[in-house]
DNA sequence: GTAGTCATGTAAGAGGTTACATGATTAG
DNA sequence: CTAATCATGTAACCTCTTACATGACTAC
């Protein structure tokens, strides 16, 4: 359900067509909550299905079409609703996380691949969080110009707070990821500087 | 896929039934990768089926039975593999940072609650980590003991040390999230009392 | 005897992934 | 005219969730 809310979300800001939106995902509420197109299109179906947006047929050159959705009061609602509930933590699931607890059953080149890998996912990642972040604590960015404009002035402070609150809270991770990778590729330093001292333990290795 | 993994993690320890790996599955892999039951006893004919277990019905009393299933030769070699083989990130999802985003959209007391609700949720986890961590560094898991009887002395500390690095990620996770939790607090205290000090702001804001 | 634990599943449904499929418009 | 972009989906499949279902064993 949280896809339904995170496309309300966004077109709570202005209306647009479903291409615009999967477009405008990636780079702002897609970076909390990924979708995919396929996923998108037919959820604004059922979500004008379900009365939370209205959709109008608007002509796109001479022969072809475009639907363009405008949230209605009762999404408005909705997502007020939903923003306003607290929602049941997911069970926790972390394959890398998984993959190092059993790291001595690979080689520690494996392992250290591994470790390399996760150190440059967040870095990627850290770098789209804080690129976001900075574009929002410039008020830089278009769609929320248009939200703060459709806004009364006295809650615009807060619209950016809670807005850098998650952000922040997203960059903080990352570096957290980081930190960590660092360190257990450092961990595997000193295993293998370690073994390296020991001739007797290699030879027992080598067996 | 990672559900049979951390099944086959399990069983690399020691033989076990259905029923003994649902019970341990909570208390160790289950706080990086969790799974029902209703999940593992089909996971089990699956993999028996693959022949990365086999399975030996014992009796159990007078008239019943019970399944002990044994990871097999093939069985240690696909768990070695894919511990040893990078998997691919899943698409960034997390619900409760993304409701922050919008937190403006809900009220101080609501944001207050969904924040406090996030600080309680990774304390327990917190402990949860950070206790499997305690007893794993002191060896006092009986799995862990029966896993590293059964392997050469040499890899006992690469054993422990990979285990350990995992869970301390999972209890830094943890304290990050706690911080961060602590910070969105303050926050909002910090707009409540900017407001509070602006009469005429808070008359528009009830209108 | 009865409550708690041991033991093992099935079935319907939700949500997400991947691959496939199509065609108009516009900028060069 | 051709490539990129705009535009909108469908279908098969996989994983996980939730609810349901059953019954033997054991300690009291």
């Amino acid at each position: 359900m949280s896809l339904r809310y995170a496309a309300l979300a966004l077109l709570s800001a202005q209306p647009m067509t479903g291409y615009e939106l999967v477009r405008y995902f990636d780079d702002t509420v897609g970076l909390m909550w990924a979708a995919s197109d396929s996923q998108i299109y037919p959820e604004l179906r059922r979500m004008e299905r379900d009365g939370l947006v209205r959709a109008k047929t608007v002509p796109r050159g001479e022969r072809a079409a475009k639907r363009q959705y405008k949230i209605t009061a009762k999404g408005r609602e909705a997502l007020r609703t939903w923003v306003s509930t607290p929602i049941p933590y997911p069970p926790q699931r972390d394959v890398h996380r998984l993959q190092i607890t059993y790291g001595e059953l690979a080689g520690l080149s494996e392992a250290r691949a591994l470790l390399t890998q996760h150190l440059d996912h967040y870095t990627l990642r850290r770098h789209q969080w804080s690129t976001l972040l900075d574009t929002i604590k410039t008020a830089r960015f278009p769609l929320l110009r248009r939200r703060l404009e459709g806004t009364p002035p006295e809650m615009h402070s807060r619209i950016l707070a809670f807005k850098e609150l998650a952000l922040e809270g997203q960059v903080a991770h990352a570096d957290n990821e980081i930190a960590w990778a660092r360190r257990g590729l450092k961990l595997i330093d000193e295993l293998e500087a370690a073994e390296a001292e020991e001739p007797d333990l290699r030879a027992d290795l080598r067996e």
